[in-house]
DNA sequence: TAAGTGCGTCGTT
DNA sequence: AACGACGCACTTA
């Protein structure tokens, strides 16, 4: 477990507009500490609409921005936001770590991501990890599969999974 | 073979 | 103590 925790609640929450919806934000003085999907109840009397935001913040949300538009492309994502994922364990961190080397239209099982770790059995305890993903899309969680390239699970909905990996031109078994 | 069942194993709640 | 975004061995038809 982590032991700043509840250290730094802070957060602040902004949307990007997509031709897939509008998704959601969360910055923490670190950076960008999570990235939800389209959800149809999430019209934002927002309270805080004219609340100042900070330049830092900013700078990081045109970044995140522009990588979320390119992954939800199909392309590479060339530059990232700082990313602050302090709020996970230190198994989940090592496996972001490795999602984060997956590239783009490649795809790891996972098994093999265990294998990463150094712990073959952990399998299941990876793809735990995987749903507890903060950040999905820039976190590509989507190119973890079950063996045999079928497709697994995924929290966001398996309709997401498949389409961000077809617009990677990755190929499914099912 | 394709589909279904059972169980090992590990981090998290 | 119980539960998974798994994987493998092992039934069945």
């Amino acid at each position: 477990m982590n032991s700043d925790k509840e250290a730094n609640q802070e957060t602040c929450e902004l949307p990007i507009h997509t031709r897939d919806g509008e998704f959601l934000a969360q910055y923490s003085k670190k950076g960008l500490c999570g990235l939800s999907f389209p959800s149809r109840n999430s019209r934002n009397g927002d309270p805080l609409r004219d609340a100042p935001i900070q330049a830092q913040i900013r700078r990081w949300h045109e970044e995140t921005t522009h990588a979320l538009e390119n992954a939800l492309a199909g392309q590479p994502v060339r530059e990232f936001p700082p990313l602050d994922l302090s709020a996970g364990t230190d198994f989940q961190q090592r496996v972001w770590k490795i999602l984060k080397s997956i590239r783009c239209g490649k795809t790891l099982s996972y098994g093999q991501v265990a294998d990463e770790i150094g712990d073959r059995k952990a399998v299941r305890a990876v793809g735990r990890a995987c749903g507890a993903n903060p950040i999905p899309v820039l976190i590509p969680c989507h190119r973890v599969l079950a063996s045999k390239q079928k497709i697994g699970g995924f929290s966001g909905g398996l309709d997401w999974k498949r389409k961000l990996l077809a617009r990677e031109g990755v190929l499914l078994l099912d």
